[in-house]
DNA sequence: AATACACTTAACCATATGGTTAAGTATAGA
DNA sequence: TCTATACTTAACCATATGGTTAAGTGTATT
């Protein structure tokens, strides 16, 4: 279970690591949009954003519902929360640095 | 500059797509490593440890002090900092859930 | 019924990735 | 000075990635 947790943040960071799926991700933090108003701004054709967010999808980025011909895609905080929650281990050495910050700042000597 | 702050994040998101590379990370957390002490718990060659290193290095992760003929590898936050704050964007969908689910929990119809 | 639309999937290609072994570089120790 | 140590770099390999175009699937429109 611990080699589950490694690959999906392996999917997670891999799925981040690229510019036009971060922008995919952007765009859905605004709302739900179709994978054709997803595709528009790119300079690329329909099938290598389509697979894109086949990989957003796996990577628990995104989520999809099909109605009819149109495939409605959405935000999905998993994968977000999955990869925030792996640094914020690292969150105690910005404390910690805070507090020695705080340490000198409030040495009287 | 858009491009060079993207570059970096592409850089910091595929460095820690790696399980190795994560795990390098945490050790380094802990305290500085010599090139050979973060290589032995792995089942690989010390020439692609040196591999991943680079590339932690160059993601902005990791710093490296020659002294003589060993190697000493320190955590860099940079790097870290980087990939936190592209999530923290986020944070506020998390506060927005929260937030909802204060309005759910509060209302008293 | 025929055609346009909104996609995905398949086949393909060039380059990137993550490993290997072998060779290279520079320092430390005998 | 010779050899061991602590690495990096080079050459190579198999597989993954990110794009392409062409074909496939299913729904809407006329």
């Amino acid at each position: 279970m611990v080699k589950y947790r490694e690959q999906a943040l392996d999917q997670v960071f891999q799925a981040l690591s690229d510019p036009t799926r971060r922008a995919i991700v952007r765009a859905l933090a605004k709302r739900e949009r179709t994978a054709g108003e997803l595709a528009t701004p790119f300079d690329m054709s329909l099938a290598a954003v389509s697979k894109h967010l086949k990989l957003l999808e796996e990577a628990g980025l995104m989520t999809r519902r099909i109605e009819g011909r149109t495939h409605y895609c959405r935000l999905n905080l998993g994968g977000l929360e999955r990869a925030q929650g792996w640094l914020s281990f690292y969150e105690r050495f910005w404390s910690e640095r805070l507090d020695k910050l705080a340490e000198i700042v409030s040495e009287d000597g």
